[in-house]
DNA sequence: GCCAAACCTTTGACATTTCAAATATCGTTC
DNA sequence: GAACGATATTTGAAATGTCAAAGGTTTGGC
């Protein structure tokens, strides 16, 4: 019986005004955070049981299945959003394991390109379509008005926060 | 320098490319998670070098501070959404920082109950002030009816997702 | 009272994560 | 063509994260 009274919350905002507001954003953003670790909880459990796998390892496969050409680290630590010594780990273990390929090109021998083998394209196949399906299933409750409506608005939020970062952008 | 005003990290468009077949949900999905992580970083960033904190630590500390007389080792676990061993090396670590004092209650000795220390509670006081205002400013372009409208909808997502977990509950 | 089941926490093996420093290579400049 | 700054990756230390197994401690049934 703890949160499922807002038009509670609702009432107060009005009556209250920006009494109440200044806490709006931290509760969206409290809510945002367990939503979000409640669900890589839950992929990161079927990953592991089903196929075996980490989710970390899942991202990183996906930026390589579609890049068939292979993609280098830093490139990749930048679409995953991961440091490029954690790049570095992963896509080592994933060598280890057969499913991707590490080469440096001719041109460049500061660059590392990392491509998925063979067996990893067969592999992140069938993990991909798992996982759409997952998804489809953890979110079947929400009506699909209100999923579009939340990748609008959460797009908003997202460019809000990338215009309010406080690292490297002041000149 | 020539990323100097393109610092704007946007996974999206990357990692989506053009999003033809992708289904509603996984573009969900895949938004939420790339906004939480660039505000975790963000909150991350600014813990450390202005508190010298870590975001784990400060999530731990949020749940003894609104409990002044402490917690079970297993319910931090659970408010976190962190595993037993986890807490057990956060709370270890806190304590050596003076920041945290560990308990075992007379009534029962298997329980060990985790307790803010006064310098602790002076501690998170100034970082959850600092940490309120790093989200207002962050989601400052966002009108407060989206987020109210978003703090909601994330909610149906939760609530969709808690019904349709594979782990511990299908009856 | 005893024993087995249930409960709470810790431990151990690994994987992931960040940051900073180190390495290696390339391009340009003089 | 040697040196310097920029670029790309690796390494190392410390923290966080998972899971499974192992420790102690109750608790309940008998």
């Amino acid at each position: 019986m703890t949160e499922s009274e807002s038009a509670t919350v609702d009432l107060e905002i009005i009556v209250q005004g920006a009494q109440e507001g200044k806490k709006l954003e931290l509760r969206l953003w409290l809510r945002m955070l367990s939503t979000t670790k409640l669900v890589s909880q839950e992929i990161r459990r079927r990953l592991r049981n089903e196929f075996g796998a980490t989710l970390p390892q899942f991202d990183l496969m996906a930026q390589l299945y579609r890049e068939r050409d292979g993609l280098r680290l830093g490139e990749l630590s930048k679409r995953t959003m991961v440091t490029n010594g954690n790049v570095t780990g992963l896509v080592e273990r994933l060598e280890t394991d057969g499913l991707v390929l590490r080469v440096t090109p001719d041109g460049d021998r500061r660059v590392t390109v990392a491509k998925l083998t063979e067996k990893g394209m067969v592999l992140f196949g069938a993990m991909a379509t798992a996982h759409e399906g997952w998804l489809r299933d953890m979110m079947a409750d929400v009506d699909p008005a209100i999923v579009t409506e939340l990748w609008q608005d959460i797009g908003a939020v997202k460019s809000s926060v990338s215009n309010h970062l406080s690292g490297s952008d002041f000149d």
